[in-house]
DNA sequence: TCAAAATATGAATCTATTTTCATTTTTTAC
DNA sequence: GTAAAAAATGAAAATAGATTCATATTTTGA
């Protein structure tokens, strides 16, 4: 008997692991899913091809990967928002604020994760994601009817209306092309239908700033 | 010299290529455009693979052509009744009725059309189509906007919403399940929904069928 | 009936990737 | 230094499906 892992070889796989994450990461970031090719993966990680299925079983458990450790980021922050102890309509508001404003600076990376065409292992990735923001605008719609600050309505439904409208009008072939300027148009734009979808219509518009130092 | 093409020969190549269609149409509907390999196709169509080589030059022609054929349809309806010569706000109302009332008929075809996961060329032609549906709502928004029965805003970007939404809550993995019961408190959530982005909020429902009689 | 032209056929080929695996290199413990 | 085990390699194989094309069939006019 001869070898057996040491701690510095599990770092070094540790390494590597992340490395080919990262390859990853940035290739979806540059060129969406389309570009993250498992020898174009290897290579920007500095590994030969075959050397990445020791470390991930398939494409698409890579691909997948990437798209869960990107798209959890994104709703831990929303779910964050929506758990706290404030009025439901100012987390609405901060909800739809930050969701749209992440996905405006951060548009090929929004852009992959929520309409660039991909196949069905990833479309699944993407039902969750999608589905996770539906179930944060229900629970904040919710809470609203409770609150009476909106009156009853099908939240489920209206939260799916919402969650399909705003990545429609932020990324992909039917959202405007924006400057940073244009980009605070947009938003105050997508704040202004959701809350009148809800029935709110007469609400003072308030920053982002503002939300967040209120919450 | 002996052969030239004769009407009966010509009558029955146009009849080959619209079974060739049909067969296609008939699988998207079925199974959506996954099914639709071109094997599959000519096998129902009674006809050997390579024949439809003949008929036409890819798949993504031939899939192409029945998303228009089948998506034209559609929008030559809704098109149809945004061109239609009464208040915008009852074409806003038909033209939503009449959208997800057809796509709550047809959900798998529907699904095909605006949910499934599909390649790059059939994405192409899904944006013409979605496109077409925001350019329909703008056109009925900046009426009313002209009319004063919405006050102004930025009718793009409400149109791409809206032409997000809709999909998104009828058909696909955020929409409800429903019978032919729910379908119709679907859609009155939806009609309700959309309204209220457009900051209307006190219009009496009336039914599909008493707008069409109006209009 | 015949030959020329058009049309149909479907097994074989092509294509663009992912995935494998026999071989090489590295690591470890003695 | 050596041998056993692990890890890395990348060229070759596998895959799944679209596409081709040499051959067969059908159609036509004489």
């Amino acid at each position: 008997m001869a070898y057996r892992q040491t701690e510095h070889v599990a770092q070094r796989l540790e390494e590597n692991r992340r490395r080919i994450l990262k390859a990853a990461r940035e290739l979806v970031a540059e060129g969406g899913f389309a570009k993250a090719q498992i020898t174009a993966v290897a290579k920007r990680a500095g590994l030969a091809t075959g050397t990445l299925y020791r470390y991930f079983p398939s494409k698409d458990d890579l691909c997948r990967q990437v798209f869960r450790e990107v798209s959890s980021r994104e709703m831990n922050i929303l779910a964050g928002i929506a758990a706290a102890d404030h009025p439901a309509l100012d987390r609405f508001d901060l909800v739809l604020r930050t969701f749209s404003g992440r996905a405006l600076k951060s548009r090929r990376l929004a852009y992959a994760l929520l309409a660039e065409p991909v196949d069905v292992a990833l479309a699944e990735e993407r039902t969750r994601f999608r589905k996770t923001h539906a179930a944060i605008f229900a629970r904040i719609i919710d809470d609203a009817i409770a609150e009476g600050s909106v009156s009853p309505r099908d939240s489920k439904l209206v939260a799916a209306c919402i969650a399909g409208a705003i990545p429609t009008a932020l990324v992909g072939p039917l959202a405007p092309e924006t400057d940073a300027q244009g980009s605070d148009d947009v938003l105050n734009s997508i704040v202004q239908f959701c809350f009148g979808a809800l029935g709110v219509t007469a609400r003072q518009t308030a920053t982002k700033t503002q939300l967040e130092s209120r919450l």
